[in-house]
DNA sequence: AATGAATGAGAATTCATTCAT
DNA sequence: CATGAATGAATTCTCATTCAT
């Protein structure tokens, strides 16, 4: 349930209430059947509200999706930015963003089990939504990277861009998924430190290729 | 379409030939619009069939999905196994597995967009076959490993088995599934050796931990 | 919008002003969609109001229609009785009738597209009160008919009273009806004359039937 | 229920024996509620089917309106036209024409109530297809009319085509939407030598206007 | 084996209307 | 008087599945 405090950070105030409270047990659902094995009326029997109060606020199913992603992606990148802000150097950048990137996938499961599912349902709008805010995320740490003038700044160089980021949060995603979906039971939490020192291994040791 | 070679290795022969065609329409529209959102009947009218047929050959909607998961788990293990019966000490261990697992996701692009996707749907009855099988292609891996007897595996006694498949091919796993949604375009066949080198790094730097 | 006239004539004052800017939106929202297709937040958008006000002034949405209908009957009538006060004898009084009916319908086409509408909608309260106004109308015109006493009046008695509106005023309407769905493009100001001559050669020329 | 007949001349065999069924149901619907206060379920209910079967062969609620607007005029032309086969001369036509309208009207009660009811649900694809139907319907007449050669084609020249319709079916329509929606209880049909009459007047004494 | 008509539970969505502020 | 959030019944439509031919 403490996914409850990002709500509140993203829709703070007391007429946005019901809001979280919709958004709320939406997520549980989602998280707990899947987006399309969700009903309205799951929600609203779980969130004691109705119908009309749903479409009121969301106007659509999609709606409410979107409204995830987009609290989630928010959230998210609120969090790195702000760590990052403290960080000198690259080696720093990427702890970093894996520790954050850990530590937020504890703190918010379930958003994290929605963020990993396929995002098919929503229509061109919503899509393209998503998709912006998603690329933000990224250029971010791109943008980061790019500041900083230590020595590691040229290694970093020779990895193609599209390939960084999988490097940088692969391994970790992959755990944080199995975690997520109960096929391992150590929490991300404990391998921080050896996630970290792995991403940091390829990233480093990265040879120059033709 | 290579994946109706794919097809033709699991399910041979004439007899099977209504049956592969039902699957392969059935593959490419779950990967093109997600399962739930795949109806009997436009897999019906792609495959230019009758219901009647889909019933016949798979009893259920979940049958053609199970046939499916179990088709493409089988496959990717068999070719992995194959390829490991070659491959000697455990450095030779991992170029073979992510290798293989590029050459299978480029390969079979809809079989691997659809593995990708979360098997809610399954019953539990399915479900749990396709855990097994799951569950018998990452055995078979960790197998293979510690029948390796060079200097290497010491090393890899340091990591932990849970975190060991997301160290190999997280980062290989994530490329690929950007480029199976079109998030990136270079094919990950380019990448193969960097993909490689990197996980190599990860597992052989591993420092032990307290 | 010249139909904003006649909501000024039946709704007059400026305590009325927002009772006639929701009619008069109401009114283009049936003309275009239907009754049935028009919702209450479709009439509130365009007049820029509230749920609300609008219940407060009308109701029901079946107030609303029911203003509608009323408007449009008192105002037709009013017109007609007008102008039946200067005609002398029975050819002028068809020449009057079919002339303002045309000048109404031109003046205010949204109404007497409204009024060609089925009126299903309507309660048994509301229907019975149009159904009064509209008995009125027709009165009217064979009480005025009943004073005339040149020698056409002979002529028209011998026509049954069920069967003399239709002789009268269908080529009109139906030539109306088909100018306000586009299926003609002709004002049927331009056909006044005719349909006026054409209307009394059938009422002229009717013989006696046993 | 005379309908039945029209139904069984549009839809004819066994296989249509479930589509009959169900359109004659959803026209009586249609014609005692009018087409938007009749729900699937109500249609569904009358003809003791199931939601499924109504879908399955009309595809949509339109798909019905469509297929009895459809039915409609193509019966009533095919009667029109059959019976100006055997008419000679412009008078003759427009004897045929308004009593075969008053037949059809008084033989298909539901299904003129039908006709009558603005067609505004129809989307764009059934509107067209409506359309079409309905100017060849008219279109019928024109080409007759133009084939006589008898001395009052001269004066049927002097008549504006769109003008047409409105002064022969003018007067017949109205009264029978009167009768149809009971507001009169005389049958058309007694008064079709006198709406004949009356049309004929109209037309052959109509004016050269300048 | 193959076909496709028929079933009916269940889903998303709309909309008139009420009522607390 | 005005506002707009909240309600919930009703509606259209989808779709997996069955079964007679």
């Amino acid at each position: 349930m403490q996914q409850a405090d990002l709500l509140h950070r993203i829709y703070p105030g007391r007429r946005a209430e019901l809001k979280r409270i919709l958004l709320q047990h939406a997520l549980e659902c989602f998280a707990e059947f899947g987006i399309e094995a969700t009903s309205i009326e799951m929600i609203r029997e779980r969130a004691d509200s109705s119908v009309g109060a749903i479409y009121h606020h969301f106007k659509n199913k999609e709606g409410i999706v979107g409204a995830l992603f987009s609290a989630a992606l928010q959230d998210q990148m609120q969090q790195r930015t702000a760590a990052l802000q403290q960080a000198r150097g690259v080696q720093q950048g990427v702890t970093v963003i894996i520790g954050r990137y850990i530590d937020w996938v504890v703190q918010n499961p379930d958003f994290a089990r929605f963020l990993f599912m396929a995002r098919r349902g929503l229509g061109a709008e919503q899509n393209a939504a998503v998709a912006v805010q998603n690329q933000q995320r990224n250029q971010a740490v791109f943008v980061w990277l790019q500041q900083q003038a230590d020595a590691e700044i040229a290694q970093l160089a020779k990895i193609p861009r599209e390939l960084l980021l999988s490097l940088m949060l692969g391994a970790t995603e992959s755990y944080c998924r199995a975690w997520l979906s109960h096929k391992v039971s150590t929490t991300p939490t404990l391998y921080k430190q050896a996630l970290i020192d792995a991403a940091w291994q390829s990233i480093a040791q990265f040879p120059a290729y033709p």
